[in-house]
DNA sequence: GTGGTTATATATTGCTGATATATTGAAGAT
DNA sequence: ATCTTCAATATATCAGCAATATATAACCAC
């Protein structure tokens, strides 16, 4: 007990949100939903970058005392989400293209060789549930709402990580995701005619899961790296 | 300001220490310098795995107050270094061999990547750096303190993560040298022959950091994956 | 007497509100 | 214009209370 292992399973198993609505009904402590609200605000830009985030306001905003917020904005902190300057403020972390490249290049990297790794250690059930991602992907046609495009990208991601089988992999990538997915929004915000592309996107995903199904590791390497690259260059375009 | 690079930069000027003696003198919250030394102490395992950490122990111990431990706890779960169960305790989280697998699994690809990209990104000023450390390096013969031989080791790769150029990268790659540091104490306080082998590790150093001031990418990706393995076998042997 | 259930005491973290202290920016003196 | 002072504002810290998980002991049925 109490290895990272355990903990990795506990902490994954409510509490990871971005748009899993999970987070109203999720048993844990207010601090640690404060840090969700708080982090998705963020991603999204309802909060965005450059904005002062007082204690006191967030206190009577969320309803809930001095240390849950506290440490919802430290943990922020430690993301990269927030900068703290003590007795001056907390502001929302500001992004700029060199944030761009660094975010990418390293996802890139990195979720690409995850991918690879998933193509090689794929078990039975697993490719079942992978069959079953592909179903929904193909039957996505015509325009979808954002949120449900995302939705879908972040499970067929979440999905990969699971199946490389690293706990330490699967934390640092969706740590990456949620930068990247931070990004994404920012670009959108600027110009929103970005987001209808995003669905040919998806369809990348599915042969990328195909590949790793087949348990073609270099196929699936390929493939996502592509993905994410793909989002790189769109979000270059605009910013 | 108040982008991921700003506050990298800041962020590594003082606090990041693992025997960089400086957090006597750091200026920073009582919270940054509480969290140092409890991550040290559980690095070197001079705070086991397993080992219950009491609020109300650690704050007569370390004679602070209440918030900088909380805090500094709360950031070491984040880390994975010890969990936190709600009112029952809080433990320094316990290391099996699925950890090692995964942690040098990961460690060993990113850091081999990241070492490619120092090559092809290493400018002049940070030559001279180089060349300065391989004499450093070339000096060391007989037998050391261990602590000189990790200090050295960590040296090294802080530069290579710095030379790479990327923040983001760096943050990630300082978190698993952290975590594999951990498990190398753990290892070695199993079996304390496997000291001395760790003098050789510094060696292939020499070449990774030659590689990179020829600006050979392939080579120096070769020899960091190399270098990161040899821990892994090593301590594999032992646990 | 033994096994199992319930009540209670204790230990521990979660949370709150008040206080201490540092930073900032502007008014006022030079 | 420049320096100094001071009030406003923000986080950093503290001490105390609340809530709850766990262990212990008392109790009861058999």
């Amino acid at each position: 007990m109490f290895g990272y292992a355990d903990m990795h399973r506990e902490r994954n198993a409510l509490k990871m949100s971005v748009f899993e609505v999970d987070y109203e009904a999720a048993e844990s402590t207010l601090a640690e939903r404060t840090y969700i609200r708080l982090r998705d605000d963020i991603i999204t830009t309802q909060l965005p970058p450059g904005t002062l985030l007082r204690e006191a306001e967030l206190m009577k905003r969320m309803d809930v005392g001095r240390t849950p917020v506290r440490e919802a904005l430290q943990r922020l902190q430690y993301d990269g989400f927030v900068v703290v300057s003590a007795r001056r403020g907390t502001f929302v972390s500001k992004i700029d293209i060199n944030d761009l490249t660094a975010v990418y290049e390293a996802r890139a990297r990195i979720e690409s060789w995850a991918t690879r790794l998933a193509a090689e250690r794929l078990r039975e059930f697993e490719r079942q549930e992978a069959r079953q991602l592909i179903d929904e992907l193909k039957q996505t046609t015509g325009p979808m709402a954002l949120e449900d495009i995302l939705a879908l990208d972040r499970r067929v991601h979440r999905f990969i990580y699971k199946v490389a089988k690293n706990p330490f992999l699967f934390d640092t990538l969706d740590h990456y995701h949620n930068l990247s997915l931070r990004i994404l929004y920012v670009a959108m915000k600027r110009f929103p005619t970005l987001v209808p592309r995003l669905e040919d996107v998806l369809h990348d995903q599915v042969l990328m899961l195909e590949a790793v199904c087949k348990g073609d590791a270099d196929e699936a390497e390929r493939i996502a790296m592509a993905h994410v690259m793909s989002f790189e260059s769109e979000v270059r375009k605009v910013i």
